[in-house]
RNA sequence: GGCUCGGUAGCUCAGUCGGUAGAGCAGAGGAUUGAAAAUCCUUGUGUCGGUGGUUCGAUUCCGCCCCGAGCCA
């Protein structure tokens, strides 16, 4: 029932993978071998003048395969999950008209789970309210908000630890705007659940997931390792030091808490060397993709592949091609 | 060569007035609805440097040895 209705969609490939796994170098290539247009899933990879530390393809690779969604954010604001599934939608449905397959590579889960399954109509983040809410706690502490969260929306509240100070926030904000928890919100606007068919919400694409896992953490790790030291030689401490100049930042932006900035930011203050830095920039970037890694193990349907083993290209290359031939045999 | 202080979890260290030990960090697993590269939860057995001795019992006390740091020669 489920492949009958696939079958009269166009295709979409994601390309999921944690952070060093060589995820962009294998979109690039398959972006010249067959008719795709890549659009960038990455929080961190929006933000203008953030090239460094969030391994920004450089311009040359921007040019031979140009991205979607990069350089769309100055790093004094904020992009979030919903507004990139509404530019992605966009931009998907304009890549399908020009009989190209939009292929979505990157890190950040969170967007892509957004993006095929859909989010509960929820408002838009309240920079006002937020800051209210930060002062309150910042005398009474979360604990107390989300006490009073258990109140005003019971089931939101006993799924949230008291020290989950983002969630518990969200949700405050949430019944501030709307005088409505968020657990009947949700139940009146509920996501899209997976093999459910085409809800108003799921993705009018024929996914094809593609998850990237190392066989090996150890080497991934490695990896990580070798390529942050590069990004300090590179010189990601210049790097944030002139985007301090041109835009007033401060730490608890989004794009300052992008790993390596975040760190970076530190060594700046003083508040760790530069010995620090290079650990904990080395740390922070192996938890983010154990984190991925998380992610894609509870995501349905992924084809895995071990960015170890042999050339990746090649295998992502006959499972679209199969995939394409299909949905040509099916539209005709 | 002599003296002093160290050697306990992958790392930094605490502790056991003798009953085989626990924090932080790291690591691992998990959650994830407009900040998500964020935010949060769970998870600690290791010849307590080696070897003899005292003891019912030693990681703890004593002797010797090895390693490191410092001081004196």
């Amino acid at each position: 029932m489920r492949t009958e209705s696939l079958k009269k969609l166009p295709p979409a490939i994601f390309l999921m993978g944690p952070t060093a796994s060589g995820k962009t170098q294998l979109a690039v290539e398959l972006a010249q071998q067959l008719p795709l247009e890549i659009i960038s899933v990455d929080s961190a990879l929006v933000y203008r003048d953030m090239d460094i530390g969030t391994a920004k393809p450089d311009a040359a690779t921007l040019t031979r395969a140009p991205h979607h969604l990069i350089n769309i954010r100055n790093p004094t604001e904020a992009y979030s999950a919903a507004a990139f599934r509404h530019d992605a939608l966009r931009l998907m449905q304009d890549i399908s008209a020009r009989d190209n397959i939009p292929l979505l590579v990157g890190g950040t889960m969170l967007y892509f789970r957004a993006l095929r399954f859909g989010l509960s109509e929820l408002p838009q983040a309240d920079p006002g309210v937020r800051y209210e809410l930060e002062q309150r706690a910042a005398h009474l502490g979360w604990p107390a908000l989300h006490a009073e969260l258990a109140q005003l929306d019971p089931e939101t509240a006993a799924r949230l630890k008291p020290n989950d100070s983002q969630r518990i926030q969200r949700t405050l904000e949430i019944y501030q705007i709307t005088g409505t928890p968020m657990s009947t919100l949700i139940r009146q606007q509920p996501r899209p659940l997976v093999g459910r068919g085409s809800g108003e919400g799921e993705l009018p694409y024929s996914v094809i997931p593609i998850a990237i896992i190392p066989s090996d953490r150890s080497q991934l790790h490695a990896r990580i390792a070798t390529r942050f030291a590069a990004m300090l030689k590179l010189g990601l401490v210049d790097e944030l030091r002139a985007l301090r100049e041109k835009y007033p930042l401060h730490p608890d932006l989004p794009a300052m808490r992008c790993v390596g900035y975040r760190q970076a930011w530190q060594f700046l203050e003083g508040s760790i060397n530069e010995t620090e830095l290079l650990d904990q920039g080395i740390t922070a970037t192996r938890q983010l993709a154990k984190r991925q890694l998380t992610w894609l193990r509870g995501m349905p349907d992924n084809i895995e592949l071990d960015c170890l083993a042999g050339d990746l290209a090649q295998q992502v290359s006959s499972a679209v091609h199969a995939m394409a031939d299909r949905h040509k045999r099916s539209a005709a």
